[in-house]
DNA sequence: TCCCTCATGTAAAAGGTTACATGATTTA
DNA sequence: TAAATCATGTAACCTTTTACATGAGGGA
């Protein structure tokens, strides 16, 4: 079984859905950490069927096209639910950006900065996107959280980290653009002096 | 061109490198967010010398096999730079630990806790590893990190995000954990009533 | 003798993105 | 009339991982 797999179970386990809605949902990543496309969906929902780990039924629209609502079985979740608990390496994280700060020393520094502003901005957004979320799931709840047993906490769990790592990214993004302008402005104050 | 070819070019503006050197370097991931196999480099080394990008010169060895070092060629430089500042979207982060965590409520919180509190201690070892090399600058360097046009900024800055990103990770992981440690501890004091 | 390190590659398979393909209905 | 949404798929391509392949030298 793939990780995609799972990714899908874990959204029919709270829900039934077509494959259409969950291409939607994973347009912007669940649990902030995983995405896909419908491409890659539709086949992983056909070979999940051939396992039994879900079954479809095929629902008439008025005024769209049919669409065929999946549901995970009995077995579906047992996979699931192994699948949480087991071992499993710690995978090594990509990240584009912090890879570009890497060879940072060569670049223009009021480019460069100019690229960390932007990616602060996003971070910061999505940032308060998040916080957003969370604002209102105080406000509903309350002790709520505290069920480990109910899908609202493992939600909050996965936002909690989100929040978190927005907050860590913008952060990072805001401190790197800094060092490049002063950098600059000292530069400008003395044009050809340095220690 | 890859991310992978700039990843290696990054590597090279520093100092040359054998294909093999380079692998061994990208094992951990280099900035800390970007990792390869040497199946990969190999070929991504010729393609890049295809281009004008790197140079190579074999280098003859006594009791170990002669190796190909790589040297960054100044168009080799040039593109990297320009690569630097270039605009970029933001990509979605994957995490498989995260989307397990999605579906936390489905599993054995004891089995579960035992999954955070091993992930917790990868992340607080690896937190460990990157504050002893951040002592080891800040011992030699001091205000050195000053100078953003020096390789020695860039490698400041990308570990000072690992070094968050860690401590984040492993307190995320610690957090949850609690969670389901106390979760367990409550129904142990009142095995079948709640609320 | 067996395993590890050094050193460089290729091949096959898996995972993921982009593009192709179709067709109805609604909104601008 | 054109674009967007709903709905489901396939094909081609690119990236990454795993496995295959070879061979010398050093240490247990």
């Amino acid at each position: 079984m793939t990780i995609l797999g799972y990714a899908l179970l874990g959204l029919l386990a709270r829900e039934p859905f077509s494959g259409y809605e969950l291409a939607q949902k994973m347009k912007a990543p669940i649990s902030f950490f995983w995405h896909a496309k419908h491409s890659q969906i539709y086949p992983e929902l056909a070979k999940l069927e051939a396992q039994g780990l879900v079954n479809h039924e095929r629902v008439e629209q008025q005024e769209h096209p049919d669409k065929k609502v999946y549901t995970i079985t009995p077995a579906g979740r047992d996979a699931l639910r192994q699948w949480v608990t087991a071992p499993m390496e710690v995978p090594h994280a990509r990240d584009e950006l912090i890879l570009r700060a890497y060879s940072l020393w060569l670049a223009d520094p009021q480019e460069a900065s100019l690229l960390f502003r932007t990616h602060e901005q996003r971070h910061v957004e999505q940032l308060r996107r998040y916080e957003a979320v969370q604002q209102k799931i105080m406000e509903e709840a309350g002790a709520l959280q505290q069920q480990v047993d109910s899908p609202d906490f493992s939600s909050y769990a996965t936002l909690a980290l989100g929040i978190g790592y927005e907050r860590l990214y913008s952060e990072w993004c805001r401190w790197v653009a800094e060092q490049l302008e002063q950098a600059d402005a000292t530069t400008l104050e003395k044009p050809s002096s340095s220690g």
